[in-house]
DNA sequence: GGCTCCTTTTTGATTAGTCAAAATCAATCT
DNA sequence: AGATTGATTTTGACTAATCAAAAAGGAGCC
């Protein structure tokens, strides 16, 4: 079995590569692991002994056909919990990721698969993040963030890529979750700054950093509701 | 943060002592954990230089108010962890206390306060093993065993003390859970064999040594229900 | 071409937890 | 008492994961 360790390694290289054929630098690793760069390479080299990985020295490291399996079921096991903090135990959305941290590494496949029937086999977690399908596919689904949109059109909230507290706990209070619905009504490149509407309700300013956390989709696709990749 | 293996030291010297002044045999405790004794004895060094236990060399280990402390809220996360796998994710009887072990090191005080309300605050766990108070107080009612009762009354099944997936799918596909009802109409002790009959159901003969697993209390106490101590 | 800077790798140490096997202790049994 | 036995502790070694700091590459810049 994958110590904590590699589980960690491996998922953390799989959410840090875009594709699977893209190389995930070491210091990016080590950044996203709060390791020293030294501690990343010393395990990236023991993974790639164990095929989990292919280490390119002075380049990066990528994902082999069994380390991305393994990484997909970490994943799932992440988001699900985090799924099932919410919905069953009606936890703080800002205070689950931490949490599930833990849980991922601990749950079997078995209560895996009872926690993915007892939520209704969900697509996405509390933050609109993709949950790995049990055959390990991983929804890739490209979408636009709040930083990038005109004003105008009514947008929905899918996701928010930030697992902070901190921002989450500011998501939260303005209501910014994912299925809600908003509209740009100004945007201030020079100043860095979006202001968003939800229907007639007051507006909230957004710098454009975190602007660019918010993923959304148009309300109404002009050519209907494009399914999936 | 205690580490887990800090955490499955303290649970098992707490499991293996009666009172809380009882000291538990080095070789007991390291039989417990899977361990050479050696490793018993470091571990409970260091265990007793962070306050967390008593060490008598050459006699055994005991907790202390902290270790106890720490050790009360293990097992209540074991128990009410595996309660949850049971009542919610409907999981085998026999497989949630494996299942159980790695959780109980995983999920935080948080998350067990609110698995306890959603399970309605239980008092005992599927085996019928009673669940220490989030206050730290765990019952210790004594119970008989089938070994040593006489045949004739009506028993109800409390608890079974043996956490083995094997004898626990045993108890299981004979109907011996929690709750059930029973009468001795045999023992033999010379023989090592005691019989037991649910209602009109077919005989169903048990070893002592199993037996002794089984406790039961009788059905109609004849002066009133004691409440407990 | 040679320098500089940034990233990565190497090297040497450290911590937690473990085992194997030798040494020690205490209790019991002639 | 002296010897035997069984439990416990000590000693030395090992693995996984980590850090700090020195060494090595490579990319771009004069």
């Amino acid at each position: 079995m994958a110590t904590i360790a590699v589980e960690n390694y491996l998922k953390h290289i799989l959410l840090l590569s875009r594709d699977s054929s893209e190389l995930v630098p070491m210091g990016a690793l080590a950044g996203a692991l709060s390791v020293v760069p030294g501690t990343a390479t010393t395990m990236v080299k023991s993974l790639a002994d164990e095929g989990l990985v292919e280490h390119r020295p002075r380049c990066g490291v990528r994902l082999t056909g069994e380390g991305r399996r393994v990484a997909l079921n970490v994943l799932r096991k992440h988001r699900l919990v985090e799924t099932f903090l919410v919905d069953v135990l009606k936890m703080d959305w800002s205070k689950v990721h931490t949490e599930a941290e833990q849980l991922e590494h601990a749950i079997s496949d078995e209560v895996l698969d009872r926690l993915d029937a007892l939520l209704g086999h969900p697509q996405s977690d509390p933050h609109g993040d993709p949950i790995p399908s049990k055959q390990g596919k991983l929804s890739s689904q490209v979408y636009a963030t709040v930083a990038t949109c005109l004003a105008g059109p009514n947008l929905r909230v899918v996701r928010i890529t930030e697992q902070s507290a901190e921002f989450l706990q500011f998501a939260e209070k303005k209501g910014l979750q994912p299925g809600t619905t908003w509209r740009v009504t100004e945007r201030d490149l020079t100043g860095g700054l979006v202001t968003l509407r939800r229907g007639t309700g007051k507006p909230l300013a957004l710098s454009l950093a975190a602007a660019g956390n918010i993923l959304v989709e148009p309300l109404k696709p002009a050519t209907g509701p494009a399914e999936g990749e």
